[in-house]
DNA sequence: ATGCTCGCTCAACAGTTGTAGAGTCAAATT
DNA sequence: AATTTGACTCTACAACTGTTGAGCGAGCAT
């Protein structure tokens, strides 16, 4: 009686909202953890506490469902995927979130991931080669770039010892950005040691 | 009559021997572009021109294939394993070798892979770290290495447009290796550059 | 030449996969 | 209260997987 009619979120659209909710982000995990081919629409389901029809139902397929929770970039700049990588590396590095984790597990194996995986770093490589004006910039940017990727795979998919999830923390931090804007801005024979002067 | 009797290889165990390659080679570059669970037995077969359980008498299973196929090391201390991923970076970088393509394309999804990887390259930082006196040098050994799986990964699997297998050759080895020696030796807020001394 | 050996293929099976369609039951509408 | 809606589950299927065992046919020893 007292709400009108059809879209206000009440009970049963609500319920389906979160149902699929539920099933985006166990997706997540189960991608993220398996890979696209590694991971099953039933132990999708599972983990959802659903059928496994109901994700098809949801998302169409695995495939579609794959694409979604990894948001995959259509052609944008990257505006809220400027962070994705480097906020691994800015903020903290802690645990990579869940979009991040599926994508980079499927990274090598999964065509669909390889490229957003490709398409997201060749635009990094080219912003941060933006801001340099040597010759060698876009060169010395895919480096960084290299290093950060494959920083993140060795610690937190390989699991270094060196690098444990404990262990490091900002540690990993203090001697990485300076080594990073070094080698983005300083040249190799170069003399000084001319960074932006990291406290001790 | 001339020649004796049972493991001389002549025609028949000699053929055996040969389909075995032809498959073990299929096998990598079938494991090397797909991966552990993006390969089936039949596509190897196929590459191999042989039949599908063929391949199962040979290597017992598919992933008794695919240890052998990347060459999983038990425990050994890695004589012949020195090269494998330095090499890649020290000799020229040019395409992986096969085993390491079907070893890094698995590394993410396949457990056995990354375990294998993981005590690769563990087993690489000690080697780099022991080399070093510095308190930080096992943390700035694992970002070395790292930054080499990043490179490898960026370049001959994602092929990222600024790392083009043409476009750059020994050029990455001039701007890399002494940025890597410099990461290795050199701190950022110390002062003497007590490391090996790098040329130029 | 004859019988045996054995590298190889054929056919098949049991399990798992993604996905479609019919059916069910509670909630919303009248 | 009766009916319709629709979110969900059940059942099923066709394709594909790794792997096995029987059988074929060429190479070997006698």
């Amino acid at each position: 009686m007292s709400e009108p009619t059809t879209s206000e979120p009440g009970t049963r659209a609500a319920r389906r909202a979160a149902s699929a909710q539920r099933i985006l982000k166990a997706a997540q995990a189960e991608f993220g953890e398996h890979g696209l081919e590694g991971t099953t629409v039933r132990a999708i389901a599972q983990r959802a506490g659903v059928d496994p029809s109901l994700v098809i139902q949801h998302y169409g397929s695995k495939s579609d469902l794959f694409a979604i929770a990894v948001r995959l970039p259509g052609e944008s700049t990257g505006d809220d995927l400027t962070g994705h990588l480097f906020d691994v590396l800015d903020v903290r590095l802690s645990e990579p979130p869940p979009e991040t984790r599926a994508l980079v597990r499927s990274m090598l194996t999964a065509p669909e991931a390889t490229q957003a995986m490709r398409d997201f770093l060749n635009e990094r490589i080219a912003n941060l080669a933006r801001a340099s004006d040597r010759d060698d910039a876009e060169l010395r940017a895919a480096l960084t770039v290299s290093s950060i990727l494959g920083l993140t795979v060795a610690r937190h998919f390989l699991k270094l010892d060196a690098l444990a999830t404990e262990i490091s923390g900002e540690q990993i931090e203090t001697v990485l950005r300076p080594w990073l804007t070094a080698a983005l801005g300083d040249g190799s024979s170069d003399g000084g040691a001319t960074g932006t002067g990291p406290d001790a």
